[in-house]
DNA sequence: CTCCTAATTAGGTAAATTCCGAAATAGAAA
DNA sequence: TTTCTATTTCGGAATTTACCTAATTAGGAG
């Protein structure tokens, strides 16, 4: 289950945004340690480090093993690997929320669309809306695009491609000059506020 | 500079571990939003949702355009990117607090040690076991090393290999049976407490 | 068994975070 | 210009988190 999977990615971030069990994973990735060993290097309690040890334990970050009369704190890759190499891409993160995203937006899309076929119009401005944002994903940011290859775009998903059109230099998804048309690739970045 | 890269990986995981904030990274991997439109999937007032944007846009994880009479949030893959493939590994992990050990552990090891030879025996047991910990990771899990190759290996590094094969059993760092030595392999995993 | 030591759990305080409603801002539209 | 609307900023309440000291547990050593 993608939920699960999210519970998953959001508890490994917390436990890591936290600068002293990071600090802790990355002593550990370095060598193996006991509980004192970690409080004397931050400089923190032994019960502070243990319950941060327990924590990166819940996760399986970290292991434990017994050693004469200490206990012996491990790091664990494998645990890294998972998130690194399963969770953390774009595409593993857009998965990981389908749930939220369906509610508002493909039940619009589902509305008016047959497959890839814009069938019809919707009279609310925020549905259409949703709908020419969709249209503008299937140009890229940056390339300037001849009006005749905008309309062949558009007529694979609806007949009536000067209304499209129009409608998304109108509505500002993309820019006009003479008969060349394009998205705004990186608009002027951030303001520095 | 390491400690910058630690503050940034450290600002990643504290950003990305808040449940709104993920699922706002997840839904902008799926599709550019407006802040209204944030807030009603994740029944949040604009204030909040504005807030959490801010904080994403700080970490370059999102960035703003605008569109017509909105702003218009998008994800920024680059950005993660940057973590995924630099930051997020054990050696990267382990680099980054580099500061951190070596007050405690390398300091011991450069004063008893000249290279990789044992020149000295601490007579502190604490630094002892430091000592003793750096052989026993000579030796590879849950392998089988009759005597004779544990005193070469011992070798490569002190001539006394007698003492340091005896003190690695008697801290229970290594187990013996006869004239066979190994370490335990994975030693009974955790307590489902 | 008792002693001793490392580690953990309990309980409470201080600090940080998240969220909201109200007010301010910025920019398109008229 | 003024108006309208999406967004941001402000100030404060409620919750969560991190840390400490004190008490308890667990297990090796004698």
């Amino acid at each position: 289950m993608t939920n699960e999977e999210f519970e998953t990615l959001l508890n490994f971030f917390k436990v890591m945004g936290n600068e002293k069990r990071l600090k802790i994973a990355g002593i550990l990735a370095n060598r193996d340690c006991t509980v004192r060993e970690l409080a004397q290097m931050l400089k923190l309690k032994e019960p502070t480090v243990s319950e941060h040890l327990g924590t990166l334990k819940m996760l399986g970050l970290v292991t434990v093993r017994p050693e004469g009369n200490f206990r012996v704190y491990s790091f664990n890759s494998a645990a890294l690997h998972t998130m690194n190499r399963e969770m953390l891409s774009r595409g593993r993160l857009a998965n990981l929320v389908q749930g939220e995203v369906e509610d508002s937006d493909q039940k619009v899309m589902k509305a008016f669309f047959k497959g890839d076929q814009l069938i019809a119009i919707p009279a609310s401005r925020k549905k259409w809306l949703i709908i020419l944002r969709w249209f503008a994903e299937k140009f890229e940011d940056g390339i300037q695009y001849p009006e005749k290859q905008v309309n062949e775009i558009i007529l694979h998903h609806h007949g009536d491609y000067a209304l499209i059109r129009r409608e998304l230099v109108d509505w500002k998804f993309m820019t006009r000059e003479k008969s060349i048309y394009w998205k705004l690739p990186t608009p002027t970045d951030l303001p520095l506020d």
